[in-house]
DNA sequence: TCGAAAATGGGTAACGTTACCCATCGCGCG
DNA sequence: CGCGCGATGGGTAACGTTACCCATTTTCGA
């Protein structure tokens, strides 16, 4: 290891011997703990202010917190997830938190790997944003430091979890498709590679109250499901497939904007008109999908509510609470003009 | 704090004590330093694997490496950095380096906080891409980790740079746009909070090369530029100040995608076509560009090896490099349906 | 006025790891 | 046969912070 040039870091010692105290004193004045009087207190702020000093995250890891949280999220594609990050910091903010993230990639191995950077660098709290990893594994991180769960319905004794209500949202979309006429209505799924029990999955989630609300209108023959992924190619290739069987879905709800998209590239690659031969639906609400040459019917979810709560319960929890705490926010259908009534629609 | 319930970490010692051997000797095994015989190593290994022993970080960080770097981004919604990032992880994979991402923000004093926050969780090395700071702030921050810029053209004796050749870039799209036969090209810039010298900013030099190009060209006259934001809304409210003057912009080139967009939606709500009545470049690639309903002429950048690159150079400054390296990539124009010959093209 | 309790300040041993140094052993060479 | 050196292994003092405990001073009620 190379000896960097700079000078050396100012420590909670220089600040003790500038501000004439002791460095017990001068923690305490940082942790604003007990034992100090209103005089100590102000000459050791002053000290820190005119040294520069900033707290050693790492060494404070060895003994007490490090005032950061930690946040894994499975990539940086879905803007959505900008929006939980944003109502995390925002929360964070003031409370002198941090927030650092690592990437959980595709794979369980990955995303244990990405978990257990968050564990090793000490971090006070983590949020995981749709992990993949079964529940028994969330719950041995969980015995070691707090965590909040994003995206998953789990109901776990040993952590929180913060989720949109993804039977509503998707009850929302197949019904508006219905009443406006559809009966060959598709859906396009996310292939999961996880672990967790498939009714905590907010894809699963999606797609079976899709299902379900198809049986409940007597369309259950007309079900059909597309596995790919949740994102461009997944939606596009998805799609291809549901165009290409032999009763053709009048209309595609994808369970995710970025899947939604790749929809609308294999409509226009199709030669398909939309809305006028293809309703396309997506979920998420991203911002994308309001731009008009894309316009697309979706499900907006408070992303920023979600990740400010999800910062609020990880700080309480983080502050001693035991008890678990499920926080589910309600879903709201956004229309715009990638859906509309089939063209083939029989006169009533 | 509260006292977690689980148990207690395996440490080096407990690795030690297993293996029968000094910590020292684990620790050497675990650095891979002069002086282990074959037979202790594998020994240790053995001990390690049975343990399920990991480094802590926190504790190396008070010696060591922490085999951490940390990367400063803006913020998450351009996914031209989820680009960058991969390329980071892949080239950092299996060296056992991890990456940790913060956030940057809009303000100077946010990028302060966030750079602070790596510095004081001790890293090996800072990737920051596109800061606002001033060079002299970044110099003060190389001077005690190696330290990465992506994204500004600097050239400084303490830290590397990666960069897309942005004159070039913005040299195809401009030139691009003349063959087509407009005259009245605009240019959509980014209002900068930054201190930086002005020259070493990208979307400065976008800009400059604009207005560089139009006067070669002869069309000084025609150099129209409003300065708001690389992004969504910024591209909009660009557009509608842009297209409300006196002589209408038959073609606008918006430095970067995001703000494309926002123009692409602006000439929507002014019932503009495109490219009928509005040619629209933008800068990045970014996937949603190359959708059919936007087919956005754009510049590709080539992320994933600028990201790669980054984590090489972070790493051969880890080990000791102390010259700095500039690395410049290639872009390369995209040419999709948002540019064409502008209507009222005078015939030849 | 005395004693006890509250308020205030500091000493010190950890936390887990690494860098530096020293001790030992065996072997080859003069 | 003795000496020196390379190879191998370990002891130990940091790194910067906090938690626990003890010492001293101040306050206040009886």
């Amino acid at each position: 290891m190379v000896t960097r040039g700079g000078r050396r870091r100012v420590t909670i010692a220089d600040v003790a011997s500038r501000a004439q105290v002791s460095t017990t004193a001068v923690s305490k004045v940082l942790r604003d703990a007990y034992g100090v009087s209103p005089a100590m207190k102000e000459r050791v702020r002053a000290a820190i202010e005119e040294l520069g000093y900033r707290p050693h995250a790492a060494a404070r890891a060895m003994r007490g917190r490090t005032f950061t949280v930690g946040v894994m999220l499975p990539h940086l594609r879905n803007p959505f997830f900008a929006d939980i990050v944003d109502g995390l910091t925002d929360e964070l903010s003031g409370t002198g938190y941090q927030a650092i993230l690592v990437q959980g990639g595709s794979t369980q191995k990955a995303e244990k790997a990405a978990m257990d950077a968050l564990v090793d660098r000490q971090v006070d709290g983590i949020l995981l944003v749709a992990p993949l990893l079964a529940r028994a594994r969330l719950e041995e991180v969980a015995r070691q430091v707090p965590v909040v769960v994003l995206g998953r319905h789990e109901r776990s004794p040993h952590f929180d979890a913060v989720f949109d209500d993804d039977e509503t949202g998707a009850e929302l979309v197949v019904n508006h498709l219905i009443e406006l006429g559809h009966r060959r209505i598709a859906h396009i799924t996310h292939q999961d590679n996880s672990t967790a029990r498939p009714g905590d999955l907010l894809h699963v989630i999606r797609a079976d109250t899709y299902r379900r609300v198809m049986r409940e209108h007597g369309l259950e023959d007309e079900i059909a499901v597309a596995t790919t992924y949740y994102s461009e190619e997944g939606g596009y290739d998805g799609a291809q497939e549901l165009l290409r069987r032999p009763s053709r879905p009048t209309a595609i709800f994808a369970g995710a904007d970025q899947a939604a998209f790749g929809v609308l590239a294999a409509a226009h690659d199709a030669g398909l008109s939309v809305p006028g031969d293809l309703s396309v639906a997506g979920y998420d609400n991203t911002k994308l999908a309001a731009l008009p040459n894309i316009s697309l019917t979706s499900i907006d979810q408070p992303g920023v509510v979600m990740g400010g709560t999800a910062g609020r319960l990880l700080r309480e929890r983080i502050e001693g609470r035991t008890t678990a705490v499920r926080f589910s926010v309600g879903p709201s259908l956004i229309v715009r003009r990638s859906t509309a009534a089939p063209a083939d629609l029989p006169e009533a």
